[in-house]
DNA sequence: CTTAACCGGTTGCGATTTGCAACTGGTTGA
DNA sequence: TCAACCAGTTGCAAATCGCAACCGGTTAAG
């Protein structure tokens, strides 16, 4: 992952940058999981990275702007990671490739109950989280609105329905 | 590049498909610059994939669906890649990624121009694109308006104007 | 008919990246 | 005091990348 320019194409540079296999799932748990420190994006992620690979991308997304780090007050050894506005402005990035995820491949329904509602809820739901987003990583005012509060709770009511049914 | 499912997040089976540095860039030159044979996109990409790497991407795209293959009937030598439905359905992948390259990275005027009339554009344009595409790779009726065609003259006429200020 | 250009790849190889597991030095809370 | 927790680092084998040279067959021009 050499970091030359190809060409000066959007998609080239995007992919020069998020083109590979981890980049997108660490922003991912960060946006949507409110994933911060690095133990947490270590340990409470589905697809399991390994800690030199997080260690790696992160770094580079703080060098590329999309995230930034910052000590924890709470503890000396923490690091708390943020989403910058680069970073956030990903989102209808990932409602789209959420979509097509959805439509095409074998997703399974509680890891993509926040597609679909970021999908059907449009650009105007985009704009209420990211406005959220701000909020949390930036220290913006908080929305009347928390869509984040809406997907996760639309994630919990979900999984909490698959193991009412398990249970019967 | 194993194809283990890691998770059934659509963003992860969409990065376990996607997420590499060339996918993407084959699928893009074959959607807006209509490169279907593989010399083509060997060839009259900006970013010069090596052959081995787009053979393997070829048949890698075309293992998930999201491209095919044919014999093209004008060469016995020739194979001809088309779009699928699934490939065809990236055009909002790509308008958003796009728009936000467009954004924050380094673009040139000349290859931006086209992610700058998508993101205008917006659905509706998308859905004429697709339409077209449509009829390009699967065969399907030619829609009146051709977005293709907008797309690649407003990529000339940029090209033409830097020629022209550069000759001044 | 000859021949050069073109066709879709394949092969070999060194360099880079990945994935895994064990480990480090320091901090915190019980 | 001590176990749990913190953000990573290190070493190593395997996979992948990127480059360049090459392949057998096809086509078009002379």
């Amino acid at each position: 992952m050499k970091d030359a320019r190809r060409s000066g194409c959007p998609i080239n540079l995007t992919l020069e940058i998020l083109g590979d296999r981890w980049s997108l799932i660490v922003l991912r748990d960060m946006m949507f999981g409110n994933r911060r420190h690095f133990r947490e994006l270590l340990t409470k992620s589905d697809e399991g990275i390994a800690s030199n690979i997080l260690a790696d991308r992160l770094r580079r997304l703080v060098e590329e702007g999309l995230i930034s780090k910052a000590d924890d007050p709470s503890h000396k050894q923490k690091s708390l990671y943020s989403l910058t506005e680069m970073g956030i402005a990903l989102v209808p990035v990932f409602a789209m490739m959420g979509a097509w995820g959805r439509r095409f491949l074998p997703v399974t329904e509680e890891l993509s109950i926040r597609a679909e509602l970021l999908e059907d809820g449009g650009p105007a739901l985009w704009d209420d989280f990211m406005e959220e987003l701000r909020a949390i990583h930036l220290g913006a005012p908080r929305p009347a609105r928390s869509v984040f509060g809406e997907l996760q709770a639309a994630y919990e009511a979900t999984v909490a329905r698959r193991l009412t049914a398990a249970a019967c």
